[in-house]
RNA sequence: GUGGAUAUAGCGCAGGUGGUUAGCGCGUCAGGUUGUGGCCCUGAAGGCCCUCGGUUCAAGUCCGAGUAUCCACCCCA
């Protein structure tokens, strides 16, 4: 073993074994079916941009953590999200495209930051975006609920709660407590309300600058309690301006419409602590818990944005969407046993000629099978029968269908359930139907 | 970027106060049973004990540095 490289690969980046990536395929599959129920187009673009593209609006934290390079003259980046390429592609094709535009993307992005659980440098985003030209009705907010809602039933994680706010509603209140100019600070202040508790939020919010009256106002904000229709009508009570009235009568659209829409309303909770890190959101946003796992955090996140394209265009164009970090949610999933519900997986065989002059009638016999619509493989290897049988166990077939000279004479096969242990000698044409 | 932990077979781990041949479980391969897997039994293969340096008659074990990985913070999916 002298001198050989070590196979290894870079940290943060996470690769699975065969069982394990068939389930985690089942998760975004199931994904990305209820993006297309909800007429979402799927779509997928470059892994690498030009970095004048990628970085034309990023700052801060995300600029450091992108991979960039030169390659000969070319200044490049790898995507470290799904939203700026999105707006790239409809800056880029917007003559082509047909408004709303409705577009899922289940890809990888590459952020280098430090890993630790749950936290990859190469991770897969499971999006789903609309956009509007010129403008995007309020609906389209509530329709994005609705496919979380139904996202999470499909998924069948337990339960879950979608928690909503609308920025508005926050930079409107929080303007007219004269704090305008730091808006974004108090937000993700805010937005740690739960993590860190009351007493570190308020020494926050002081460091940022807010006096002791404005600390409180903002507390007994955030804190305001009740079902969401008694949300909506304590904030409809406060007069904050015309920004917070139009996010409070947008959040109380989005809720209606949204249970109009299909959403229990048992697991739509309106949330004044949300605000989300990200800067560019400026109405509804989004984040969703599993109960009993709030410690996993946001499982699908996202909002509304007023301008996804304005670094490349001069149109101006509203877009609502929404992310699951399927990588993450995998890793987290697994680690707390909770694989199970994506278990679906179809029946499958394997032929197994039990001696070397019986390839070729393994050969009719699979391919009658693989004809109805059956995973199945063969086992063309001269071992012994033990081992045969052995692979058909370990690569988790349901079925092993013996084929050796007898069965070829009596044009049968041997059918093993894997499962169960018992077997039965079937008549080939039957074959077919005794699997399903 | 800040703080903490760990590094021994493919994987998961054990190896009091230094002592000569480094173990266990899983996995792999072979056999028990050459047409029957999972359970059981037997056997085999597989180790620069992370790297470099230091202390010592003697280092997997003690000390120092480096590297890597994990965890937490920050931020986020």
């Amino acid at each position: 073993m002298a001198d050989k490289t070590t196979p290894r690969i870079l940290q943060g980046f996470c690769e699975l074994l065969p069982q394990d990536q068939l389930l985690f395929d089942s998760l975004t599959d199931k994904i990305n079916e209820t993006y297309k129920k909800y007429g979402f187009f799927s779509i997928d673009t470059p892994v690498l941009e030009f970095s004048e593209v990628l970085l034309a609006k990023a700052g801060g934290e995300t600029e450091k953590q992108i991979y960039r390079f030169n390659h000969y003259d070319n200044d490049l980046s790898m995507r470290f999200d799904l939203t700026v390429p999105l707006a790239r592609y409809v800056a880029q094709h917007s003559q082509d495209l047909v408004f709303p535009f409705k577009r899922s993307q289940n890809s990888k992005v590459f952020r280098g930051e430090r890993p630790q659980k749950g936290r990859f440098r190469e991770f897969y985003q499971c999006d789903a975006d609309v956009i509007g030209s010129e403008s995007l009705d309020i609906c389209y907010d509530a329709e994005m609920t609705s496919l979380i809602f139904d996202v999470m039933k499909t998924l069948d994680l337990g339960d879950f709660v979608i928690r909503i706010n609308n920025r508005k509603i926050l930079s409107g209140f929080f303007g007219y407590l004269g704090l305008s100019n730091k808006i974004t600070e108090i937000l993700r202040v805010i937005d740690k309300l739960e993590k860190m508790g009351l007493d570190k939020v308020k020494a926050e919010l002081k460091e940022v600058g807010a006096d002791d009256k404005q600390i409180s106002d903002i507390l007994d904000f955030v804190s305001i309690s009740g079902s969401n229709s008694d949300k909506i009508k304590a904030l409809k009570k406060i007069d904050a301006g015309e920004l917070y009235s139009l996010g409070v009568e947008e959040l109380d659209t989005v809720v209606t419409m949204a249970v109009q829409l299909g959403t229990d309303e048992k697991n739509l909770k309106i949330d004044l602590s949300i605000a989300r890190g990200l800067d560019y959101y400026t109405g509804t946003v989004y984040e969703t818990n599993l109960i009993g796992h709030e410690n996993f955090g946001s499982v699908c996140s996202g909002g509304r944005y007023d301008n996804l394209t304005g670094y490349y265009s001069d149109k101006v164009m509203p877009g609502v969407g929404i992310s699951i970090g399927t990588t993450r949610l995998f890793s987290l999933l697994k680690e707390n046993d909770m694989l199970g519900s994506l278990t679906k997986k179809e029946k499958s065989a394997v032929v197994l000629p039990m001696d070397n002059d019986r390839y070729a009638y393994a050969a009719k016999v699979v391919s009658e099978v693989r004809k109805a619509g059956i995973r199945c493989d063969v086992f063309w290897s001269d071992k012994s029968g033990k081992a045969k049988f052995k692979y058909a166990s370990r690569i988790e077939a349901d079925f092993a269908l013996a084929v050796g000279e007898t069965e070829e004479t009596n044009n049968t096969v041997t059918v093993k359930n894997l499962g169960t242990g018992e077997q039965e000698e079937v008549a080939l044409e039957k074959v077919a139907e005794y699997l399903r």
